[in-house]
DNA sequence: AGAATAGTATACCAATCGGTACACTATCTG
DNA sequence: CAGATAGTGTACCGATTGGTATACTATTCT
C-alpha cells in the first residue's frame, strides 16, 4: 500500500497545482517513482484516481460539516459553525479548496466536474435540510431552502477565495462579517 | 474575413461548452469547415485564437462597465449601475460568463488563466478607482478599495452564478437584493 | 512444497495533441 | 499582362495522451 498512498499524495499535489486535465498519467507516475501499470492496478483509470483522491480528502470534511449543520434551534449559531468548518478547511488545505472550486466551474461534461458533483450535492442537501428545519422556527424562511443553501454556499466560497487571494485573513472576525451580511440578506 | 469570423464563432461555442483545454484545434477547424493552416494564418496559435476571442467579446463589455463605474457622488446608485452591467452581460451571454469564471478558477499557469487575467485586472482597478473616489465622500471607506472591489466582484459573480444555475432570475429585484446586502456589509 | 494472488516493470498501442513545410489559387495592384 | 500578397488545402511532424498485453516477482495461503 506504500505505492498507493504515495500515488495519491503526488497526484493531489500535481492536480491542485496544475489542474486535472493538465497533468498526464505519466507525470504522476514519474513523481511517485513507479510505472503506469501500478497506477492502473490500484485505480483503474485516471478518473478513478481522482475519485479516490476526492473521497479520501473530502469525506472527513463532509463528516465535520454534517455535525456542524445539525440544527439546534439557533440558526445564526448553526450557520456560524458551518462557516467555521469551511474556513478551517480553507485554512488547512488552501490548494485543495482552490482545486475543488476550479472543478465546480469546470465544463459540466468534464471528468473533473463529474467527480466533484456528488460532493457538492451532499453539501447542498445538507444545507437545504438545515434551512428547512430552521424554517419551522422562522416562518418567513419557508420554501426558500434551495436558494438559501446555494447562496450561503456561494457567499462562503466568495469569502474563502478572497482570503486565498490575499485580500483578507480567514479569521474569526471574517466569519462574523460573513454571517452578519448573510443574515441581513435574509431578514430584511 | 468570412472564415476568420466563422472560426471565432465556432471556437466560442466549443470553448464555452467544453472548456479551452478540452477542445482541440482540429475540432474547431472541423466545426468551421476549414483546415488548420487557415486557423494558424489568422491567429498564429491556439492561445492567440483565445486571446482574440476574449478581446472581441469582452472589450465592449469593459467599455460599458467603464461608463457605469464612473462615480457620480452616489455610491449606491453607481454600484447599482455596475451590477446592472454585469447582470445584463450574464443575461445576454450566459455561456460566455460561465466560461470566463471557469478561466478565473483555472490553474494560474494555464493558457486560459493568463488570457483572462488582464481583463480581470482591468475590472479590479476600475472598481478600486470607484471605491477610492467614493471614499472621499465617505471617510469610513478609506483605504479599503482593494477589498471592496474584490468582494463586490465576488458577490456579483456569486449572484450571477446562482441565476445561471437556476436558483433565481437575473432581474431588477435580484440586483437590488445584491446591492442591499453589499451596502449593509460596508456600513455596519 | 505448491498454488494462488497481488504488485510491478518492459514495451507497446492507436489516437490525439499543437504546429508546420510547401504548393496551390484567388485577388488585388502596378 | 506581370507580380506581389493573402488565403487555403494536402500531407506531414514529433511529442504526448490514456490505456494495455504480457511476463516477471514477492508474498500469502493451503
Amino acid at each position: 500500500m506504500e505505492n498507493r498512498d504515495n500515488l495519491l499524495k503526488c497526484a493531489l499535489d500535481l492536480f491542485t497545482l496544475n489542474g486535472y486535465d493538465a497533468v498526464g498519467v505519466q507525470t504522476i507516475c514519474d513523481a511517485a517513482g513507479i510505472t503506469k501499470p501500478t497506477l492502473y492496478h490500484y485505480f483503474g483509470s485516471k478518473s478513478g484516481l481522482l475519485n479516490t483522491l476526492l473521497a479520501e480528502e473530502l469525506n472527513p470534511f463532509l463528516a465535520q460539516l454534517e455535525s456542524a449543520a445539525n440544527y439546534r434551534h439557533d440558526i445564526t449559531d448553526t450557520l456560524y459553525q458551518v462557516a467555521q468548518t469551511y474556513f478551517n478547511f480553507g485554512r488547512q488545505k488552501p490548494h485543495l479548496y482552490r482545486f475543488y472550486l476550479s472543478m465546480w466551474f469546470a465544463p459540466h461534461d468534464s471528468e473533473a466536474f463529474k467527480a466533484m458533483q456528488p460532493f457538492n450535492d451532499r453539501q447542498q442537501s445538507l444545507l437545504e435540510n438545515l434551512f428547512a428545519a430552521a424554517a419551522l422556527d422562522h416562518g418567513n424562511m419557508q420554501g426558500r431552502q434551495r436558494t438559501y443553501a446555494a447562496s450561503f454556499l456561494g457567499m462562503i466560497n466568495t469569502y474563502v477565495m478572497l482570503a486565498l487571494n490575499g485580500f483578507s485573513e480567514l479569521d474569526e472576525d471574517f466569519v462574523r462579517r460573513l454571517l452578519h451580511q448573510f443574515m441581513h440578506g435574509i431578514f430584511s
